[in-house]
DNA sequence: CGGCATCCGTTATGATACTG
DNA sequence: CAGTATCATAACGGATGCCG
């Protein structure tokens, strides 16, 4: 189902609202978005994704991880593995937020800061 | 373009990062997603974006239009009226934003809170 | 490797009241 | 109608160090 783009209406902002309140925190959309190939290990978020620290990431995962977008896999290992790997779900907002990516490729890849 | 969506590198992300960052504020998205169907008054976006304050709501527009996605407009009628109208480039940030919007719609639509 | 706890300044934002 | 000013508070988020 495609909104109506003629007028959007108090609902259908405050569900827009709501869902960016989810992706829209600092890195939760980073973090997500680096979630697209599939699953991959805490260190390899953390590489992706210039610039987070280990607190903001294991707390941006947790979240992702109650709010239903990925789910956790520890792997026993030596060292131990652990995967975020994303729900379907997850995998449809990943999906949701590509053309947001493309958007920035096209307007904003080449703007210093 | 579009992204490879087997593996995302760090500049991807990190562009991506910068993308959301500027309508991932609270309330910023909302704002321009509640512009999609044109130009509309402050007053109109204060009763579309539910909940939002009018500090907020300024705020906001100030900063969509310094960024380029919405052009204020003054009318000198009686009284005053003051338009905000996407560019061209928050037309495109607004159309890349739709889908976020639909996977609300499917996701969370019902749900309290 | 994959975290968590603590400290602590900065920023964000809500409420309220006022103006051209 | 379309904002602006001021204030108090809450939330964010970076740095650092420790642990299984």
């Amino acid at each position: 189902m495609t909104v109506n783009a003629a007028q959007i209406d108090g609902k259908s902002c405050a569900v827009f609202q709501r869902t960016l309140e989810r992706v829209g925190q600092r890195w939760s959309g980073a973090v997500l978005y680096a979630a697209v190939g599939g699953a991959r290990r805490f260190g390899e978020y953390r590489r992706t994704v210039e610039g987070i620290s280990d607190r903001m990431l294991a707390l941006r995962l947790k979240e992702l991880e109650r709010d239903g977008f990925l789910v956790r896999e520890v792997i026993p290992s030596t060292p131990v593995q652990v995967l975020y790997r994303p729900t379907p779900a997850g995998a449809e907002l990943i999906a949701a937020l590509q053309p947001l990516g493309d958007w920035g490729h096209k307007h904003l890849a080449e703007l210093p800061d």
